[in-house]
DNA sequence: ACAAACTGGTTTGCTATACAAACCTGAACG
DNA sequence: CGTTCAGGTTTGTATAGCAAACCAGTTTGT
């Protein structure tokens, strides 16, 4: 084992946590999504899912639009910059990891 | 992203806490290891490192030998045949989402 | 010989987190 | 109209992580 263990104490648990590296990398990859969608995917409840999508926000790594669909609520997710910069690092430490285990 | 969230979802969290993380990678490439030696490789405090290997003891993941040094208390850990498989299980699972994000 | 300090841990208390149930607002429908 | 449904948010609870405090026994200093 050549591996760092500091590299494994650091890993952004933010993202870390499973229920959100699911909302993250469906994020990463549809330029944004909208509340329904990501609950249908994740199998989240709601109130699970709004908790993690508030949590994604404060944390700087979603912006969430709140609008309208027709006359029905809207929220819709999209994942920034910093949010992107922040997934491609825990990715490239989850790499490092599991090559190095 | 051809990647299945279900397999997000059912990492076995009990080793995905980077603390236990640490602890099951070096207790994987050494036989065993003794409680300072553990703490020593994983700079966590006495108590948090006393509390997972708890944990991870009545997963069954690992078996604690409390003997003596000499004179002095000396706990040793061993990850056994069920941790070993499943830190294999976590590390495919790990390596499944590397590849497909 | 006895107090002070150190070893090797465990227990306790606090905080934060995840999770789901209950709740809320407004639109659609019969 | 009142019931149901869409789209969420708030609240309550149980669990988890963490470090401080504690404890049993050993060594050291005087």
């Amino acid at each position: 084992m050549s591996l760092d263990l500091r590299k494994v104490a650091e890993v952004d648990r933010l993202i870390h946590e499973p229920a959100r590296m699911m909302i993250v990398t469906i994020l990463s990859v549809v330029d944004s999504a909208d509340f329904l969608y990501l609950q249908r995917e994740t199998e989240l409840t709601k109130g699970n899912l709004s908790s993690h999508l508030s949590k994604l926000e404060a944390a700087g790594y979603i912006d969430i639009q709140k609008t309208y669909r027709g006359k029905i609520p809207l929220t819709v997710c999209k994942l920034n910059e910093t949010g992107r910069e922040a997934f491609a690092i825990y990715r490239s430490q989850l790499k490092y990891i599991v090559e190095n285990t």
